[in-house]
DNA sequence: ATTCATTCGTGCATATTCCGCATGAGCATA
DNA sequence: TATGCTCATGCGGAATATGCACGAATGAAT
């Protein structure tokens, strides 16, 4: 069965001829004749009493047009109900992203974004685990990496470089750190990822690469503890700038070889936004997107 | 949009899986993914949130499928209001047959049909009017009538005779009247039906068929005034046996040439059943139809 | 880390359905 | 009685739906 053969029906009904019907919707007559016939064959119903320049509807018929008006009208609020969640910001929107840089990048920029969006409710699920991103439903999702694959869309939120940081009280009284390969005299505090615990590469103005093999017996979790353990003295460590750029703008941080470029893994790093698709996109995420790259970009 | 679609939309919604879905209804699995994705773009709305081995409704998937599942089931139950109305016998069932064949046949059943169908309310429109069958959204029609032309179903009901009658008193003080041609000496009561006025026809056993024209000077409609007429005194009457039988066998009337077959139009006429259509027969007018062949055929 | 099995998406060909045209039968009106 | 219009239907072409085959992606098992 067709809506539109629903449609088609109570069009005729109220018309009171298939003929009529069809010049209103630029149809064939016979089309028209047709489609009623094989809705009287679906519902097992005779619909209208015809003949040639008659036609009314029966008692079948007349019940079957009260049941259905109400439920055409349905259909159309269920869509416009349904719309109503995505044409608007509005309703919940589930983000995830590492649980550093939720907390430090996204959290504190979540005060103006309920200014703005009132009626948009934000779940963050910031965490260091693997989100399954379909199974926890997320609608956008933060991803720190040199570049995305897959089938998402993916759009750069920000560049990121990592530094070398350790607190001036800490090189006031350790071996001079003049040098990348001066490392190899320290005990770094290092982040619990496998590909950041055996060496650091560094690249200089000339692209030059040196690769320093570096030993720490403080492995922490999540990045935010490094660099809380940076701040205390206990030995240098490898973070990112959105990071720990205010605690160097402050003094409270020194950022050792800032004429290089430092990498774990790879250079040319980033933090991407991420979503399923750009068709049917959901408003809610939209502005989401828009605004984090409003705000991230101003800093 | 099909409603196929819709359906297929709230099985893939609960199963989880395009596959599964596929599997249960017999379908290719690219079919289901096609089907989906054509209602979500006549939607304009993303439903499901899927990669390859997972699946998930969107919150618009979410609201839309909330709007749609007691659509579907108010759909099935219009089915099923509007069958109410056809599948046992209630509801109003609108009859018509000519004003006198209705007062005299049917009116006097109509007591027993109450009893055994109290659900059934009946409308009878018993004129000698011509009658718009399909305006007049009549479900069953009573014609009287040598045989049926046209698109509708006939049934006969009863073979009809006609008599020529008088009443004992009027025989009692008028010409003799043994056979047909004396009927010329005689002022008759006619009916108002054209046919009826210029000549009857009387066909003897043998096949012998004689035209007696008639005169009158009272011209009467319906023809229940034609038989009071009649048993008034007033002159030779042609009525139909169905009308006539009765006052026959008390001796009110007598049968003046009741070796003869009389005619005004043509001999083998009848009472036919009439009725749309034998496809989707609504129950009330099946039961009427037998009720009517029931009782006429008893009498 | 690799392999395997399964899912979803899509190109292509085929089957099915829908639609308009032409025509006929029937009916109401002039 | 003739005419014009409606509804029904055969037929052919256009549009849509479906299955098959295949590829990309993903989760589970090894």
């Amino acid at each position: 069965m067709n809506l539109e053969w629903l449609t088609l029906f109570v069009d005729v009904a109220y018309r009171g001829s298939f003929a009529a019907t069809a010049r209103e919707r630029n149809l064939d007559p016979s089309s028209v004749s047709r489609t009623i016939a094989d809705l009287e064959v679906a519902l097992g119903l005779r619909l209208f009493q015809r003949t040639t320049r008659k036609l009314a509807l029966t008692e079948a018929g007349e019940r079957y047009l009260a049941g259905i008006e109400p439920i055409l009208d349905e259909l159309n609020r269920a869509q416009e109900y349904a719309h109503a969640s995505v044409d608007s910001p509005r309703g919940t929107l589930r983000l995830t992203a590492s649980a550093t840089f939720g907390l430090r990048c996204i959290v504190p920029l979540l005060a103006e974004f309920r200014e703005r969006y009132p009626e948009l409710r934000v779940e963050g699920l910031f965490t260091d685990d693997n989100v399954d991103l379909v199974a926890e439903r997320i609608d956008l999702a933060i991803r720190l990496s040199p570049q995305i694959e897959g089938n998402y869309v993916a759009t750069q939120l920000m560049k990121t470089r990592y530094r070398v940081v350790a607190s001036p009280d800490y090189l006031g009284r350790s071996p001079a750190l003049v040098k990348p390969s001066d490392l190899t005299a320290h005990r770094c505090v290092l982040l619990a990822v496998r590909a950041y615990q055996r060496r650091w590469v560094f690249r200089d103005n000339m692209g030059n690469m040196t690769e320093v093999p570096i030993e720490g017996d403080l492995v922490l979790s999540p990045a935010a503890s490094v660099q809380v353990a940076a701040l205390a003295g206990i030995g240098p460590a490898l973070l990112p700038d959105w990071l720990v750029d205010e605690d160097i703008a402050a003094g409270r941080l020194l950022d050792l070889f800032p004429s290089y470029s430092v990498a774990a893994t790879m250079f040319d790093t980033g933090a991407w936004l991420i979503y399923p698709s750009r068709e049917f996109l959901p408003k809610k995420v939209r502005v989401m997107i828009d605004f984090l790259k409003e705000k991230i970009r101003r800093t």
